[in-house]
DNA sequence: ATATTGTTTTAATAATTGTTTAATAATTGA
DNA sequence: TCAATTATTAAACAATTATTAAAACAATAT
């Protein structure tokens, strides 16, 4: 199970629009990515602004980068969060099946 | 499907130690919920700034409130989490589900 | 009515966050 | 090597957030 403090960076990392929108870019994108000057151009930011939201995203785990020539490749990493959406819903309704389904939670 | 500015608000509602302990709290409480003295006492924060959480977590439609008497119990509502999810997973890898499974997602 | 218990609101303060501009790497091509 | 392209870093600033203490509000019991 995850840490509290990486979960709660995680969900930091995403709570803002721009990185939000960056991290569901690169999720359709798979795991080949896209170029950080591409998903600068998508978003609609500059690309000072994208390294401060790529530092943010890469220091909570969600996403990767690898150097391809001149450009550098940022993809998802699902791990996180699927461990954020672990932690989210452990134990969930005290593990009584019956009133999870009244909660209409997915369990 | 969920609209970005909500997604945002719910994440950043879960992005802070306090309110996340308070969220898994009600999480395993299930739909019954628990009074917010209990639940302040449970995370060792003061009334004043328990209100501050609730409110925000309230706002971010991520739980929900009823007076019983002199108590205020308050309850996970699992549907923002579950479109939060939703949203975040949307089009994951473009669709190619061989793709999928190589990121590790579970989708 | 008055006091008591539980919760919220208000005001003030300290800390964190996002953006911009300018300067600094790193990589490739002429 | 020198210039061009891509991306990161650093400093400065405005805006937002979390906490505290004190006051106010609501519900119940004596």
């Amino acid at each position: 199970m995850m840490k509290p403090t990486q979960v709660v960076k995680a969900l930091a990392a995403l709570a803002q629009p721009t990185r939000l929108a960056v991290y569901r870019l690169l999720v359709t994108a798979g795991p080949e990515g896209m170029a950080a000057g591409q998903i600068a151009e998508k978003v609609k930011a500059s690309p000072a602004t994208m390294s401060f939201h790529f530092k943010t995203l890469s220091h909570a785990g969600l996403v990767e980068s690898r150097q391809d020539g001149r450009f550098v490749y940022y993809a998802a990493n699902f791990t996180v969060m699927n461990g954020m959406v672990d932690y989210l819903t452990e134990n969930c309704c005290g593990g009584n099946a019956e009133a999870c389904k009244t909660s209409g939670k997915k369990c």
